[in-house]
DNA sequence: TTCGGGATGTTATACTATTACGGCTAAGTA
DNA sequence: TACTTAGCCGTAATAGTATAACATCCCGAA
């Protein structure tokens, strides 16, 4: 049976490392390097310094197994969905949560719309904030989003 | 004669405030709070600590005099020909100049393909790591570009 | 003139991230 | 076996970013 990529990743991880992927994947929020680190658990198998847990997230984000949300400075597993491509990071003000949409399309088309301005593009980060679906009060007949 | 938007902006602010944009605008890279708190002309006018120097940032925030570049905690002007619209943000890792790019059809195309799942959209931002075109040494003609 | 509110000053502290160094262990080699 | 070296891990110290809490000043309204 073929594993699933998320698994053979993990496979080449250390047991402390893949416990710190397994607080982030199971975490509803995005968590913080100091959630981590002062989750009893962690603190439980060893993790005693910020170093400690800073190695763990940067193999994990090499691995592309997290990504990392700049504007909370705080991280969040992949969804396991589309763990290949580019994502938006759509964070809801309301409950915390962040969803992970893929966003093949629109990378194609930032890249299309500032190659003349910025050819050596490498890395593309979007980060959205307002409520989430299940945080709108309104009737889904009536919504409307606009951005500003 | 008719005031630009950003003279009528600043036209709002301390005189403090104001220097700190200044010092904002007229820099080439994005600079952070402390850089602009080190600053000694900003100390020669009674900047002492951090809290005023994100006093200031705050605002200019709000008016969107500035931008926060969230991948570096750090603050460039807004370009001045698009103060109303989204932005993509491209930062140079050579240079390290950021450069502020219109995003009107981008930002739509996001709106549209993620309003289902993220109907409350209200923050947009888009963040983009790689080369400028003045660092990039190949020739024009041979350029290429792509998202990761 | 006094009151109250907004802007500003000041101190302390919280939160985030990295550097530097030392020890352990496992793989390769004489 | 003994040596070496490279990578992983532990630890301490410190750098860098941001906010809370409270004091003070100044100005306009009553």
């Amino acid at each position: 049976m073929p594993e699933t990529p998320k698994e053979s990743k993990l496979a080449e991880v250390s047991p402390k490392t893949r416990k710190v992927f397994d607080f982030i994947e199971s975490s509803k929020s995005p968590l913080g390097a100091y959630d981590l680190l002062n989750d009893q658990n962690l603190r439980a198998i060893g993790f005693k310094a910020p170093t400690q847990i800073y190695r763990a997230l940067k193999q994990l984000l090499e691995l592309q197994l997290i990504h990392r949300v700049e504007s909370l400075n705080a991280f969040v597993a992949c969804c396991t969905e589309h763990e290949k491509g580019p994502s938006i990071l759509a964070i809801c003000d309301s409950c915390g949560q962040v969803q992970d949409i893929p966003a093949e399309d629109i990378a194609a088309q930032v890249t299309k719309e500032v190659v003349k301005k910025f050819p050596g593009l490498k890395e593309l980060n979007i980060e959205l904030k307002g409520v989430c679906e299940e945080c709108t009060p309104e009737s889904p007949e009536v919504r409307t989003a606009t951005a500003s």
